[in-house]
DNA sequence: GACACTGTTGCTTT
DNA sequence: GAAAGCAACAGTGT
């Protein structure tokens, strides 16, 4: 389900009703989910205080009091709700936690692909799963030229580079297609081909996409809703994501959808540049 | 009923 | 090592 801007959605949604409030007791009604072992987990977790919610790429980093974070990825479903204590769980709820002021943070995930484990919080940046990450797109760091310099170290294809998280964090399926799109470049272009006027546009892409999204909460095509239970709106804006046999506003030829491995993907064959 | 497809990632195979 | 394939799982559509 979720790349950056609904995982930001999530946070920006949670923060409000979470933070400051402690937890009381932890159900645990799939244990594969927790990545640590699970009484430890729920043990080390009653009495502590969520003090910040954060993100890093995808992953949303809960910061606790006594110096825990609990580090959590939503993968393809994952949703987290804050609902009252008598509230009726949602379908395939997995992880409850009970908090002090009478609500309930419940995370439920159809697929149960999510994870989630505790880490002191001056281990995050080395857990294992984080160390890999790349630039994060709004680091000012992050410039073409850096950018630049790390496509180059990549042959393949464009897209499977975008996706894989090590260069800069936070594109999924939707967003690599539509910032491909924007850069005019072809999803199969070899990274190692590209130019510094591509890198430069790619990021500006990333940029603009990325913080539009954020701004319309998202975008609801399958499953995607925050923690208020409301969907986004981005998919009004996708330019080629789900728009096959659409003519694309630039000049109008036929959007195509192709598998590139094994992903679905989107692009104009007319003004899509193969580098 | 069977099969394809779905917003992710990580492990296995080639 | 790089790249492709597949697995984790459940639901929906054809």
């Amino acid at each position: 389900m979720p790349e950056l801007p609904e995982v930001q959605t999530v946070i920006n949604n949670l923060k409000p009703l979470v933070i400051g409030h402690t937890v009381t007791k932890v159900d645990i009604f799939y244990p594969k989910m927790i990545l640590n072992d699970p009484h430890e987990f729920v043990n080390k977790l009653i009495n502590l205080k969520f003090i910040n919610i954060r993100r890093r790429g995808k992953y949303i980093l809960f910061d606790l009091s006594n110096n825990e974070s609990l580090i959590s990825h939503l993968r393809m479903e994952g949703k987290y709700s804050v609902l009252e204590n008598n509230a009726d769980l949602p379908a395939h709820s997995h992880v409850v936690f009970w908090l002090e002021n009478g609500s309930k943070i419940v995370y439920h995930d159809t697929r149960k692909f999510g994870r989630m484990h505790l880490v002191k919080t001056d281990q995050v940046a080395d857990a294992k799963e984080i160390k890999k990450l790349g630039w994060e797109p709004f680091d000012p760091q992050f410039t073409p030229d850096v950018f630049l310099k790390l496509l180059h170290t990549r042959h393949g294809k464009i897209k499977v580079a975008l996706l894989s998280q090590d260069l800069v964090v936070g594109l999924g399926n939707i967003y690599v297609d539509e910032v491909l799109y924007y850069a005019h470049i072809h999803p199969k272009s070899n990274p190692s081909h590209l130019t510094l006027s591509d890198a430069t546009f790619l990021q500006e892409g990333i940029k603009k996409i990325l913080k539009l999204a954020i701004k319309k909460g998202g975008t609801t095509i399958f499953s995607f809703k925050n923690a208020n239970g409301e969907i986004g709106h981005f998919q009004n804006y996708l330019k080629v994501h789900s728009q096959n046999n659409k003519l694309c506003e630039r000049d109008h030829a036929k959007i195509q959808k192709i598998k590139l491995n094994g992903r679905s993907t989107y692009f104009c064959p007319k003004c899509q540049i193969l580098k």
